[in-house]
DNA sequence: TTGTAGGCGTTATCAC
DNA sequence: GTGATAACGCCTACAA
């Protein structure tokens, strides 16, 4: 059924060893011109298509490449992922891309499943929670995964002894808290994604901890929790909304929850930016098209995932190498001066 | 360096077979529940992993199913890559994601690399153009792939004698010119991505003819050809408004263009639907942040990933099996009744 | 139920 | 430069 190495071999006239080196091109060993056409016009008239599988067994590594995200209907991951498919294919490397639906438990399954692959790299995209066990779990995984050769890299928090670029969310947020302070914004609330999301935490934390400074408004409360989407967003605010007086400025932690927010107020018939002012985090490619334009804290996402890609497949060194990406404040129509 | 299978029937004191049924559960083949007990535990304590692609050529096939897109990082593919991942997870096939950039050849030589693989099923999402070489050379990997035994399927035009699932454009854009002749529209453009683009010709094309039939104004140059991309749509809608009289209604045969077009028109100050409407073509997620809401016609995007991938793995039938989605016109808020 | 042995398609090590 | 032949890690008749 299957085309063989050996029925290209056989039909050249020549033996498995040559066909191989002819249609690979081996290291060291180089074949005649004359055998070497042979080979090749047999495989084209066989339709012979070398084996990855076969191949990946014999000299003892795939050339593929795991991508782990939380959800690649998610603009964020799949800007990312655009970068890391770029960066794998100029590598020579395919692209595997696994969904954990932002369960970490799934993550830590996905990562054994990529070691069956014997993926030549893997890298986790999501953020971490902290939640101890799974952050082990993932930790142990990654260990193992490396321990037979793989490459791994993370994108978030370096917390699991893993090359990693590491986002300076609190820079971001600092600044701009600085920033909405300076337009003259005194009351907020802050739409701050799941409790324990370590990413979701740093900005929110930094966030209240720079308004504080300058004395702003920042009760306690302030803070409302939910799940890292559009829909989380959308409750949020309702959640908001139903609470009484407005603030004068909604910090979202992520921008899919701030554009999940600003629905959930187009529904209500609140108006942004002259009722309530709304600023995001990240940058995702959507916010161009999104009116009035969404203030946020830029993420170079893209070059987020080629840096992940670049760190996962260098030279293995003794100490993991992390790679810091600074944010950038970009003020965009949701937030004018305030007074 | 690795933990084989013979390692864990060694530590377990079993043989080679054993420890192979005991860890994957035979087909036919039962292992005692004591030595099967002793086996799992020798492959925990050496933490054992299979090896995928031994795995792979033993029983000659793999776990992995191919997904062709034309861009990741547009809403379009990413929608239908979701979806694709959730049925592909449901039949316990991992996805492998491949981009081609929007360049056909490269589409082709990545079903020859999916091949190679001995990929499970590939699916090809994105669409075709009418360039009669490169559709020779697709229809013939994908010829030699299923040979093979491969399965696969397409999104889009069913001119490769493979399972597709078909999108009717023609119904919606009709619908869609009715719809917006009935609103009192009379002057018409198109922005029509790419001129051999086959699901962007059958847009524009049903598009005209039927407002043809009402017997609105369309001039031959109303449709101005372009990539089928958000710049596309900005560099075409700033030839349509360089070139005088905007007309009253703009459509764009996908969203992104028509999103690059509302973008175009914001820079230069021109109110969307006040000075001119806009509709598009796909309702890709990100519409729900978009404001004024885009009229546009409707794609089950993420059931297109899932019905694909079911009819990829459905039992291979004598004829190529074809399975129709129905396109829907939702009016929104760029596109307020005229007169 | 368990073990033996051959085979999956390539690559790589040796001789020649 | 070319050709046998032994791995690679696993599965699966076949035999016991």
């Amino acid at each position: 059924m299957t085309v063989t190495l050996s029925d290209v071999a056989r039909e050249a006239g020549v033996s498995l060893a040559t066909a191989s080196r002819a249609i690979n091109g081996s290291a060291s060993r180089t074949v005649g011109s004359e055998l070497r056409d042979r080979v090749l016009a047999a495989a084209l008239r066989l339709r012979y298509t070398p084996d990855a599988n076969a191949q990946a067994m014999a000299r003892g590594r795939t050339t593929s490449l795991g991508l782990l995200v939380h959800d690649i209907a998610d603009p964020y991951f799949s800007t990312i992922a655009a970068g890391v498919a770029q960066a794998a294919d100029a590598a020579g490397l395919q692209m595997t891309l696994a969904s954990s639906q932002h369960d970490p438990a799934r993550e830590v399954d996905l990562v054994h499943l990529l070691r069956r692959q014997r993926a030549r790299a893997i890298i986790v995209s999501g953020g971490r929670t902290d939640d101890v066990a799974i952050n082990d779990q993932l930790r142990l995984a990654l260990a193992d995964y490396r321990a037979t050769g793989g490459a791994a890299a993370l994108i978030g928090q370096p917390i699991l002894g893993v090359n990693t670029v590491v986002v300076n969310h609190a820079q971001g947020a600092t600044q701009l808290a600085r920033a909405m302070h300076d337009r003259g914004y005194r009351r907020f609330a802050i739409l701050g994604g799941p409790e324990g999301h370590l990413s979701a935490r740093e900005r929110r934390e930094a966030f209240a901890f720079a308004l504080r400074e300058r004395g702003a408004d920042l009760p306690d409360d302030a803070t409302v929790f939910g799940e890292f989407t559009h829909a989380g967003g959308e409750e949020g605010m309702r959640t908001l909304m139903a609470r009484g007086p407005l603030p004068e400025l909604v910090f979202a932690v992520a921008d899919v929850i701030a554009l999940g927010a600003m629905a959930a107020m187009r529904d209500a018939g609140i108006r942004v930016p002259q009722d309530v002012a709304v600023a995001g985090f990240s940058d995702i490619p959507t916010l161009r098209d999104v009116t009035p334009a969404l203030t946020t804290v830029r993420i170079p996402l893209r070059e987020l995932g080629v840096m992940a890609t670049e760190l996962a497949l260098a030279e293995p060194a003794e100490e993991p190498e992390i790679r810091r990406v600074l944010t950038e404040v970009v003020i965009r129509d949701t937030t004018p001066h305030l007074r």
